[in-house]
DNA sequence: AGAATAAATATGAACGTTCATATTAAATGT
DNA sequence: ACATTTAATATGAACGTTCATATTTATTCT
């Protein structure tokens, strides 16, 4: 499959009797080659099970075909989502896709820079946990010449797809109002200290223009603590009668929590998230959720590549992505709510 | 990052002042090299920041550094660790993994299979769904002289990793039936009729041990399949105390059928899977499944492959999997069963 | 000191393509 | 029929390495 390989341009050549060359263009269906003739070369090529060996043409045309991409954390179905994008986008376009994750570490996130650096790409899809900690990797990425899309935040000279503003929360949010809750927690589990600023944004501005109360529990990226954020939350006085968690895989720990505290979804609580990951329709009960459209988000990422590999001068691209709300079986009005309209 | 690169080997010499040559064995570390030398060079490689070119190493030493891997679904996080697995050991040693996955749809897989034979990888890793109907393409693969690992069955000329023996689904029927069940629904959701032999023969064999009534339901792998059947096994007249997941995944259909039934697990119904996937610990409750040890199946896959390169001609290894029970809250002692001992 | 050996570096081909260019064969115009 | 254009194919270099081998320089032996 790889070693020293079997069948080369070379031997079809000789088959149909021809040059090597003749060969190439014939694979290429240029138009320079008499149609006969490209016939042969094609029959030959089927006969002696001839397939091009990837390296050489990626040595002789500067490229690699291939496509890397970083994400923080396997856990979180969403980026899978993304990931599966870019895979669907890059394999309809002759790339293959590399990924990396960092395990949600920020060594690991640095080494893993330093990785991508090395090996070759002819771009890089970056979901950073991190990257304010590690901005000479990523310059040196960007300045390396290749294409970088990054998720993230915006870097000089990398093109970004944005998938979270304000309003993206707001539709969560008035959702929830309009269903009667005045009592909602905020759950933002992050990896790193000031993330997820748009949706914090939103909920603050959310909670003074109606005059609520603010209850917003940090924690860490995981399940497990996202349980703790949620056992948190459910100790104010009175209690949210919603529960919004930062994303669709911890809301598996909000779930949890309530659980426990054997309060029901959403008669007691309702909860929702923000990703609609496919889990968000396969818990119980379905999960509210707004969906980012993240398979798109990785197809849209691959484009860029590809459209930045073609025209490295074009000026940054910043693309926004719409969302929209998927409600669910997890959110309803709240009931028997004494504290209504506190 | 890739066109027509900066910064050479030959510019590195240049500015050395020294061969070529010289600088490929420096950088190999090579003992032909004088310390002074390999110092100057290794200096002159940071300064000018001289990365080898991947593409031509691989051309001129016939390999690729990539290995393949084929899952049949990304919605299933059982996959999920095992890439998690490949990446890490293959990372380790300097390989990357390309993924490909098929959608559970049959005409893909053979499709994705071509293009695994197409695309150069130094071995690839299958966990194919319908690998019976494509054997072509598995031979040719096989045939194609790299190395194949696979997942699924025993392929001539491939090694396999197997992880699923019907020990190990007795390891779960044995934990149910200890703790007192003795109606015990058995929920497989697979893609193709004929998949999961070993867990419905441990079953069936477990059922016929004990006297048993016997309550398989089949479904496809997808979610809302496995809600549909889980209502069936509800129809059951007793119902089963018990109901066991061909995996985790579909265990949250499970769940979901059961909370619209208003049964609570493990009150009404204890529930089981396989595979332990993170999520089992992120449900509520708690779910009790069967770890196959998915991250170390990715892991010794790509150890296998890279074994093999090293030595094609070695007799085929066939590796298997320990297998452990993780008891969680999901599974109890039956409770106000009416019919127990029936 | 001169031959023989060991250490260090250099040379040139090769890996399998593609691209720029050169050559030949066929078709057209006058 | 001959020059001229067009179509088809061939040639040779290049991509950036590594490997086998050749050459030079330093070291040791008698």
């Amino acid at each position: 499959m790889a070693k020293s390989q079997k069948v080369t341009m070379r031997d079809v050549a000789e088959h149909v009797n021809v040059s090597i060359n003749t060969v190439s263009l014939a694979l290429q269906d240029s138009a320079l080659v008499h149609a006969d003739t490209k016939a042969r070369v094609l029959d030959a090529v089927r006969e002696l099970g001839y397939r091009p060996n990837v390296m050489a043409q990626n040595l002789r045309r500067g490229v690699v075909n291939t496509i890397g991409i970083m994400i923080p954390d396997v856990h979180n179905f969403h980026f899978w989502d993304i990931v599966d994008g870019t895979h669907d986008e890059a394999s309809r376009n002759g790339y293959g896709v590399v990924l990396a994750h960092t395990s949600l570490n920020r060594e690991r996130e640095v080494e893993t820079l330093r990785g991508l650096i090395e090996r070759r790409f002819d771009g890089v899809i970056l979901a950073t946990t991190y990257s304010e900690q590690s901005p000479i990797e990523i310059r040196r990425l960007i300045n390396a010449g290749g294409a970088v899309v990054t998720l993230s935040r915006t870097w000089d000279g990398a093109d970004r797809v944005v998938y979270f503003s304000e309003q993206t929360a707001t539709l969560l949010l008035d959702h929830l109002y309009a269903l009667g809750h005045r009592r909602i927690g905020l759950m933002i589990g992050v990896a790193r200290e000031g993330m997820a600023p748009e949706r914090i944004a939103a909920y603050q501005q959310f909670v003074s223009q109606y005059g609520l109360v603010s209850m917003i529990e940090y924690c860490g990226p995981t399940v497990p603590e996202s349980v703790e954020a949620t056992n948190r939350l459910l100790h104010y006085q009175p209690r949210p009668t919603a529960i919004i968690s930062v994303n669709d895989y911890l809301a598996m720990g909000v779930y949890q929590s309530l659980g426990m505290h054997g309060l029901r979804i959403p008669e007691d609580v309702s909860v929702a998230g923000f990703d609609n990951t496919h889990v968000a329709e396969n818990l119980y009960p379905t999960l509210t959720s707004v969906d980012v459209g993240a398979h798109d988000i990785g197809r849209v990422s691959v484009q860029l590549i590809i459209s930045r590999l073609a025209d490295p001068k074009r000026p940054q691209q910043i693309i926004d992505m719409p969302a929209r709300l998927v409600p669910r079986n997890s959110t309803a009005a709240p009931e028997n709510d004494v504290h209504h309209r506190a």
